[in-house]
DNA sequence: TGTACATCAGTGAACGCGCGTTCACTGATGTAC
DNA sequence: TGTACATCAGTGAACGCGCGTTCACTGATGTAC
């Protein structure tokens, strides 16, 4: 009966940790609010409902995500290094926060439609990676948002496999590997 | 009250295309009977329950798109033209079949777990087929889960990308560059 | 061909359960005087 | 410093609704004689 704020954390990090375990629909707003250690209405004090939650979470990792991806998108080095900065990102990303980057994975087919296009996006931001490198002539010209689904596909589907246990290794030694194959897809 | 396998097919039809558009947990059993013209009741004669019905069409479907991937990987000819047959046959399946092709990639996370892996599954089909190609010198040596992670990365997210709209051309368009794109990121 | 019967797809109404959400209330905290 | 008050995070019990599922029953169909 203090802290609004950081009751309001523990209610997102709990939610994120059931919806990225069970999904968004297995968990119930009891679940949540048990985990968190409050009663049902306190989440909605914070929240206007269930899928205001949901949808809070689901904008605000997406967000996070697509920071720390232009951070070493937009850097001053040479393309292959953003690039190769951008595999360590992405693989660094999925290792570090594996619950986040699960919902994230799962989620997006429910949330997409509300992600505004205007950068605060990974995939605009890779997107606008490699139609600046196209224009600069490191690769070869193409449909921009076609050689962003080929990077896109190639890491993301490395750490949907990761965290589904297809690979026996971890992501952080595939970096360099994957780093080299979105140079090949995008050459 | 009459044909029972013609009336399991309507349910399951009509069931793929509101879990497809709505996603499973949002479709009702009555909204599946509404659209299958009949009584909820009667789809317990035909599936044990709603999740049983899920699980039947995702894995009928997801055995379907491995067997046509099969056809084409396993094929007498050289690497480079499975490879490419490859890519033209996944384009060819979510141009012509949208609606399970978006199914098999909203649900896949929740019935993943329960699919076997004996090569009814489109993953294996291309971890086979990259393995194989990898013993015969066609591409270089690499883990193969990781290879094959990058080819049904390309793809796949270049027919989410065409799912969502990103895309401006059809995949079919796209095939032949898709095609060239998985030949480059396992050479 | 006509009759009796077994089968089973399909019906229709009902079941209870768990869900998201609401709301009058509590009581700790910070502030004004 | 002490008192009165406003604020608002949090409670606890309750709400009704829609969900998945059940089941006794119907009646069309195919079969045996």
């Amino acid at each position: 009966m203090r802290d609004g704020a950081a009751t309001r954390r523990r209610i997102a990090e709990e939610a994120l940790r059931l919806f990225s375990a069970k999904g968004v629909d297995a968990t119930s707003v009891r679940d949540i609010a048990a985990a968190a250690g409050i009663r049902e209405g306190t989440i909605y004090v914070h929240f206007r409902s269930k899928d205001d939650l949901a949808a809070a979470i689901f904008r605000d990792g997406y967000a996070a995500y697509a920071r720390r991806l232009r951070a070493v998108a937009t850097g001053p080095g040479p393309f292959p290094e953003r690039l190769a900065a951008l595999a360590a990102a992405v693989c660094g990303l999925c290792e570090d926060d594996p619950v986040l980057f699960n919902f994230l994975l799962v989620a997006q087919h429910r949330h997409l439609g509300a992600v505004p296009r205007d950068g605060d996006n990974p995939v605009d931001v890779v997107q606008r990676m490699l139609a600046a490198a196209m224009e600069s002539g490191d690769i070869p010209a193409r449909d921009p948002a076609l050689a962003s689904a080929m990077v896109v596909g190639v890491l993301v589907q490395a750490a949907t496999f990761r965290l589904y246990g297809r690979l026996s290794s971890g992501l952080a030694e595939c970096a360099d590997e994957l780093a080299a194959a979105c140079a090949r897809v995008v050459s």
